[in-house]
Parts: C-alpha cells; sequence; structure tokens
DNA sequence: CCAAATTATATGAATTTTCATACTTATTGC
DNA sequence: GCAATAAGTATGAAAATTCATATAATTTGG
C-alpha cells in the first residue's frame, strides 16, 4: 500500500531502500548512542533514588569536591539556575552541602557529605563496572577506538573543559 | 577501597590535576560529546524557530514520511505523550498533519506538510553541510572512524532500531 | 466468537525546566 | 578610587515534561 508518489525529488526512494539521512548523521548517531548505552546505567540510578544530573553531580565532586556551581552545571551539562535548585533539593536531602567560597563570595562550592560521598563511590564503582561489560560487548575493537576518538571530538569542540584544574588564579 | 583496578592509578585526593573518573567514562564522552557536537547546530534550528526535538520530528519524516507516533517516538528519542503533544503543537503551526492509519485504526500517522517538508529539507542540506564540515575539522581519520564505531554500539544496544522499514506485516 | 492481553494514543495533574532578569560581588579601565 | 562591566548565583512565572492512567482498537488463545 501507498506508493510514495507525492515525493517530488525524492531520488533515495525505491531501489536503495534504505539508510535515509537521519540513520547515518552523526549528530543522531551520537544522540542515540548515547541515549542507547546510557539507559540501562540510567535504570540503575534511579533504583538508586537519584536523576540522571543528580548523578552527574554526585560523580564530579567525586572528582573534584567542592566545585563551583557554574562549573558544575557546564560539566555536567545542566542549565545554570537548574543546577542551582537541584543542589538545594540535594542538600535538603543531605547528599551535599553549600559553602560560600571565602576568597570570591559570589561563588557558591559544593561539597559532598558522608552520605554523598558513600552513594557516590558505590555508583561510580558500578558505572566502571558496567562500562567494561559495555565495552567487552564491541567486540573487533571498535569499542577501544570509540573513547579516544570521542575525547578527540570533545577536545576539539569544547578545548575549555579539560584544561581548567585550578579554581582561582 | 575498590583495589580491582585494570584503569590507569589516579587518587580523587586532587592535586596533580589529573583524569578523575568522570573525563575518561565512556558515557559521560558520549553525552557531552553529543551535547558539544550539537551545540552549534541547535542555535542553528533555533533560529528557524524549532526546538530540537521538532527538528528530529521533522528529519525523519523526511526520511519517511506518515511514520506513526509511537515509532516517531523511539527514533526521535522522544517520551511517548510528550511527542503527542509536540504533534500537535506542529500540526497547529501547520508543520505536520494526522492522519488515522485506515488499517489499524489506533494508529496516527505524521505526514509532512508543503511547508514542513520545505523547511525539513532546508535544514537537512544545512544539517549535511555542517556535519562535513565538523568532520573535516576532525583531522587523523578520527572523524572517520567515529560514524562507524557509533553506529556498531547502536546496533549492538538496540537492534530494532535498524530493520523495521515496514510499518505493517 | 469471546475474554483477556496487548498495542497505540491521549490526557490530567504534579513536577521540572526554561527564560529573563534581579541581585551581589569582583574586575577592569581610566 | 570610581564608574562601568563582568561573573556567579538565585528566583518568578510561563512552558514543557513526566507519570500514571484512561480510552480505544487489535491480537491471541481457547
Amino acid at each position: 500500500m501507498q506508493p510514495p508518489q507525492t515525493a517530488p525529488s525524492e531520488d533515495e526512494t525505491g531501489d536503495t531502500g534504505d539508510k535515509g539521512f537521519v540513520s547515518d548523521y552523526l549528530l543522531y548517531l551520537l544522540a542515540a548512542a548515547s541515549e542507547a548505552a546510557s539507559a540501562q546505567f540510567h535504570v540503575h540510578v534511579r533504583a538508586h533514588g537519584l536523576r540522571v544530573p543528580e548523578w552527574r553531580v554526585l560523580a564530579w565532586l567525586h572528582d573534584r569536591d567542592g566545585e563551583m556551581i557554574t562549573r558544575l552545571a557546564r560539566i555536567s551539562l545542566i542549565e545554570q539556575s537548574r543546577l542551582t535548585r537541584i543542589i538545594i533539593q540535594m542538600e535538603d536531602r543531605g547528599l551535599v552541602t553549600r559553602k560560600g567560597d571565602t576568597s570570591d563570595r559570589r561563588r557558591v562550592r559544593v561539597h559532598l557529605t558522608d552520605t554523598g560521598r558513600q552513594i557516590a563511590e558505590r555508583l561510580v564503582t558500578d558505572a566502571r563496572a558496567h562500562e567494561s561489560a559495555l565495552l567487552a560487548q564491541l567486540e573487533g575493537g571498535d569499542g577501544a577506538r570509540l573513547k579516544p576518538a570521542l575525547a578527540a571530538l570533545l577536545a576539539r569542540l569544547d578545548p575549555d573543559r579539560q584544561t581548567r584544574g585550578d579554581p582561582d588564579s
């Protein structure tokens, strides 16, 4: 049913029958792969009572405790005003604390509580295991090539992300 | 704690400025790379008065007009009830039309209007150009390797995505 | 052919998210 | 040292999103 007749200049219709634009579009592949790869683990995160952005915050603080809101937002892929509210919720739940930075009183630094750190460490451990399992599934070395390629893309597109280790200066 | 680590030995004691967990975590690299790579083009999309999910819908309909809501949702990475509302908004704006499927009256098929198709074609052209520019930026062949690796990951994690070309049957 | 299970879409209501902007503190240029 | 500008965070209000579930149509098994 429904022969595609209304398409005036459809050049890939008919015989090739496959791959349109979307299925081979880099930005789509990135978004879809990210979604698909994360789906399972995100279920695990929610099972621990956290939403994905909250997990991202905990994971980053695990690496660098005392991060300021703005940078935490950039890194965690969360818009600033949204992160502010998320941090407040997390503080209410006893996962983090907020402290004004004494040397720059505009800044608010976020620290893990003991509870927060426990959860963060547990989930980071789980995440490492999950990542290993995922990479192991991808035979043929595709998995091995993927991380460096993504890191390169990221470095090219958003150089600021790396470097900055020092909050002040 | 957690002695068994194949990863590069690093502590989160935080002084040497080395990679912590997050910066080398596959799921993070995927999400961050997706964000970073899409940022520019998404600005372009919004400049055309569309939100990102709407662009995804148009792009998919460009490839396969008359898709049903559920599948459009899966492919466009949008939750179903949200897509229903987005489609209604898009219909109100004259970008798509909804038609009940006569052979399965539960289904609603979404079609591009002439206006919708015009915009879709324009943006697909722009997206192709943007992708080329992006890949060209990534010297060293990383760019070339990226798409196949992502496609493989996707195929492994979500096999259903590919195959299905026939709505009925 | 019927009852039960499944699939497809829509919708109410609570929660989240966004956007613009206010507010406070710091920095820059003169 | 001061005005102008920038940086960091918070917040109100509008809009979007989620979650659970309703409704309707189809399929399945007996």
